[in-house]
DNA sequence: ATTTAAAAGAGAGTTATTCTCAATAAGGCT
DNA sequence: AGCCTTATTGAGAATAACTCTCTTTTAAAT
C-alpha cells in the first residue's frame, strides 16, 4: 500500500527484487489497468478482449498468470462480485472503495469509507502481516429485487 | 440481520412466505451449521462429508442448492478465503467477524470489529438495500511468508 | 385422500482457471 | 556484442467447482 502509482520502471524494480523479469506483456497489462476509468474493473476475458481490440495478442494463460501475480504483489485488487468469475482493478489508496452487491441481480454500487482502510492497516499491523488490500463487501437485496415477488 | 438464531420453525415460516417448502434436507443442513463451533466454516464438499459421517445421504446437487439458497436468505455467509471454492458459515451478528488472509499460504485469522457492521448498516440503508451480510476481507502477506524468499 | 408444484437425486454438462511442455526471450555476465 | 541461464510465453489439454436437466419423490394446501 506504499505505492500509489505504478510505472514500467517501478514494476521492473519490484520484479527484479524477486528475480523476476519485466516482459512486454506485463507492461502492457499494467498499462491497461492504469488507464482504466476510476472504479472500472475487468475480468480475465474482458481484459483479453480489450487487449485484442488494441492490437495486443496476449494469450489467456499469460493473462490469468499476470493478473494473479499482480494481485499478489498488491498492484491489482481481486474482486468477487457475486458472479462466477473474478474481476481486477488497479489498487490505488486514493481511489480506495468498496462494494454493495445485490445477491439477486448482481447490481453493484461502489462506496467510499475512510475508516475501512484504517481498520485494515491496524489489524494487519497488529498481526505482523504486510497489507496488500482490504475490501468491505456488503451482500444485500436492492430495492427493485425487494419489490419483485420472483424467487431467490 | 434481524434474526439472531434460526429454528426449524423460523426457517419453515421464512420459506413459506415465498411459497417454498421445508424439507428434511434443509432442516438437517441448517442444524449442521447451527451446531458448528463458532467461526467454523465448511465448503460444499466438506459439508457433504460431514453429513455422511452423521448418516445423512444428501446429494451434492441439493447441498449446493441449499447453501446458495440460505446465503441468499441471509442465513449463511458465503466466504471467499483465497481458495478456489467457497466456504459457508452461519450468519449470526453476535459472532460477526472478518478475515485476514495470507495470499501466499492462505493462512487465515479471524478478527472482530464493531464498526464494520455499523458501516454496512448505514451504507445499505442509505441506498435502500436490505442488508444480508457484510465482510471485511484483508489480503496480506503473513510473517512467515514475508521471511521466505520463495516465489509469489 | 387427492392434487399440484416444489424439491431431491443422479449424472451429464459447463466454464473459469490451472497445468504441461516445448519454444522464446529477459537480463546478467564476459 | 554475444552467450548463457532460466523465467516466461503460448497453445491446448486437464481440472474441478458448480450448474443444469430430467425423472422421481414429497411437502403441504384443498
Amino acid at each position: 500500500m506504499s505505492m500509489s502509482f505504478y510505472t514500467a520502471d517501478s514494476l521492473k524494480a519490484e520484479l527484479h527484487e524477486r528475480g523476476w523479469r519485466l516482459t512486454p506483456q506485463r507492461e502492457i497489462i499494467l498499462d491497461i489497468f492504469q488507464n482504466l476509468a476510476a472504479g472500472k474493473h475487468l475480468s480475465a476475458e474482458e481484459l483479453c478482449d480489450l487487449l485484442q481490440t488494441e492490437g495486443h495478442d496476449i494469450s489467456l494463460s499469460t493473462i490469468y498468470r499476470t493478473v494473479k501475480l499482480m494481485a499478489r504483489m498488491g498492484i491489482l485488487r481481486e474482486l468477487e462480485l457475486a458472479e462466477d468469475h473474478k474481476h481486477y482493478e488497479i489498487n490505488q489508496p486514493h481511489h480506495h472503495h468498496h462494494h454493495l452487491i445485490c445477491v439477486r441481480c448482481n447490481q453493484t454500487i461502489e462506496f467510499k469509507n475512510d475508516s475501512v482502510l484504517k481498520i485494515g492497516d491496524k489489524t494487519s499491523k497488529k498481526e505482523g502481516y504486510h497489507l496488500l488490500d482490504c475490501q468491505l463487501t456488503i451482500h444485500a437485496v436492492c430495492p427493485a429485487c425487494q419489490r419483485s415477488i420472483l424467487p431467490v
